[in-house]
DNA sequence: TATAATAAATAAACAATGTTAAGTAAGTGA
DNA sequence: TCACTTACTTAACATTGTTTATTTATTATA
């Protein structure tokens, strides 16, 4: 039965088309400003079909926060090749931040949007957020074992470094970085991570104030 | 000319009537379910009359901000009580984060939520949020004076505390805390505030780690 | 006090939103 | 050819923010 196969490629063809098109919509114009019709008439569908992909506007919207997730998985991963691991911590929330940046939107859909009612949905958000925060502590418990952050509990550090970066990230995407005249905001966000470096006590090597943060 | 001021009066108690119910509402059912139908039928008034007294939906949010970012502001002077910089700028996060946990409505519009289109009220937000902005930095300043923070641009400083008590109330109040399940939010919060105070150098005297965050 | 002018409030409508139910057209299997 | 399923659309629904025209109440003037 090639048909029924056929007929299920051509399903899942027409989900991704409305999900990319929904995606350069919210890019081009934000979120809030696009309608389920605007998609519609983009694919040059009529409004109702879009329900015979998606159960409703919500699940376009976790769709692509999932994809969103997946992205910054991927990125943060990266950070694994450094053996340091505080470097490794340092380029993984370097790699946090600039995802933040340079995709605000996607950013602001997986951290900053308050979630729609649905429930079940948000746990599987959970779960593929989860991963990136497994690895984030994995990172701190190597940090700890070279004997940073004495006296820390694991989780506590995770949910601090966490929110500095998150901070930074969501300030920055809301426009609060314009409160600064002086500095360039790139300026602003490499000093921002090694602020917390430039901070952290000598336990380690000492080459950490000419560490370079270039992305 | 009696009558024209009992008008004003009439007038600006019916502002801060649709005001007051505007924000009950939204404390109780948060913001995007609250309508100007629901706000005009709580007040047993015609939708439209709502529009007498606030140029739209936005203005009223606008006003609640405000509102927000002056009891924000009025916490945060608390803290000026103390002498020690240090034990002061930790009483000013405590502040801000408490703010956040405690009004975490208000919060979200002041910090999380994305601003309506109106440009003009906008800018003006920016003022009322700026001397909070200026206190946290005349704290800072102190700080820096008695050796803290050293080689740190003040600008970076600001922004980078900012940042963090931001991500803390900000990924709490999305729910994000329910990452810890072993520690509750309260040690989680204290710990993370805690989390920067260990971290810092020892640069003043060595108090620091006994010092106790109870808000 | 009667009437004109002003202010306050409303009813009714508008366009836009998400979503659904009923209907149509096309493709698939016998 | 004829039933049946699938893909899609039309048209409607209720709800949203907002505006226009109209009515009701209040004040000022004669």
């Amino acid at each position: 039965m090639g048909i029924k196969e056929r007929k299920l490629q051509e399903k899942s063809e027409m989900r991704e088309l409305i999900q990319k098109t929904a995606m350069n919509l919210f890019l081009e114009k934000g979120f809030e400003n696009i309608t389920i019709r605007h998609i519609a008439e983009k694919i040059e569908y009529s409004p109702a079909t879009i329900y015979l992909y998606f159960k409703n506007k919500d699940e376009i919207l976790y769709i692509l926060r999932r994809e969103g997730f997946e992205d910054l998985y991927r990125r943060q991963k990266d950070s694994l090749k450094l053996k340091d691991p505080l470097k490794r911590l340092l380029k993984h929330g370097e790699a946090y931040v600039s995802f933040a940046l340079e995709n605000p939107q996607y950013y602001d859909l997986m951290f900053m949007m308050r979630s729609p009612s649905t429930r079940t949905k948000e746990m599987n958000d959970m779960d593929i957020g989860l991963q990136s925060y497994e690895l984030l502590k994995n990172n701190i418990k190597e940090c700890m074992e070279k004997g940073l952050f004495p006296g820390v509990n694991i989780d506590v550090a995770a949910f601090s470094l966490w929110s500095y970066v998150h901070g930074i990230a969501s300030l920055i995407i809301r426009g609060r970085g314009i409160m600064f005249p002086e500095e360039g905001i790139n300026d602003m966000i490499k000093g921002a991570l090694n602020f917390l470096l430039e901070v952290i006590p000598d336990k380690l090597d000492s080459k950490k104030r000419s560490m370079n943060l270039s992305s």
